[in-house]
DNA sequence: ACCGCTTGACTACATCTGTAATCGCTGCGA
DNA sequence: TCGCAGCGATTACAGATGTAGTCAAGCGGT
């Protein structure tokens, strides 16, 4: 149902996902310094993003503020079981099999997912 | 350093890392059905992930036979940290506790990591 | 010797994506 | 009142992507 989310635009997301509604430069003072995007580039992932209603806006004056449609935790869940659906057969445990082969899981890590996985059984 | 493979030559990959090598048609015959693709697109494909040197081939007589260069492992463990960067600030623990909040984990898939947890701890 | 099928190489083309620039309107300060 | 700064809308444009079609060469059968 939902529109594709490209990189681009989740950057934008994840600032209106902070804090909303804003307006495109409140948007683009927040983005990543790192994207290095000039305010017209913003304003157009915000169009976009309009096109796909996984946003709206509300207008303010001569201009609009921007505020996410989509909840985070959706796309969040999307993504993830994207990813576990296309490498590892739908299945978290091999995931957790996967990082820890490639010691990509720390002593910490480990302990941290018992103690929460502990708490999950209560 | 590796370049990015895109959806329709990730279902290029899964076929060779699989099997291979492959001739071209080949892998268009094992290519999940849902793609519903010609012989060209495959070629199309194999053709870019070599171009990128993420297969590479042997003649075979007349044709070619292809073979992955990359490793899924690799592949898988790269997909795996963007996501994990990308959604979760880097670490595992939120992504599972995201899950089983959205009772998106079976009590077998707790007792399952469980376990897993446990022996790597030996 | 000739023809057609197979194969790789090249070309095609609509979309999506990243990244803007330009245009037209308008309210605000001089 | 006039010009400009700021805003949304529209346009631009190259590269990636999905999905083929076409072309030329050669192997295999007649």
């Amino acid at each position: 149902m939902t529109e594709r989310i490209s990189d681009a635009e989740h950057a934008v997301m994840e600032v209106l996902w902070d804090e909303s509604p804003l307006t495109a430069q409140e948007v683009a003072e927040r983005v990543p310094v790192d994207r290095d995007w000039s305010v017209n580039t913003v304003k157009t992932l915000l169009g976009r993003l309009l096109g796909k209603s996984i946003i709206a806006h509300e207008e303010d004056g001569r201009r609009y503020r921007y505020r996410p449609l989509v909840a985070r935790e959706d796309y969040v869940s999307g993504e993830s079981k994207k990813l576990i659906d296309r490498l590892f057969g739908g299945r978290l445990t091999p995931l957790v099999a996967h990082l820890a082969e490639r010691d990509e899981l720390s002593r910490d890590d480990i302990a941290e997912i018992e103690a929460l996985l502990r708490e999950l059984k209560q």
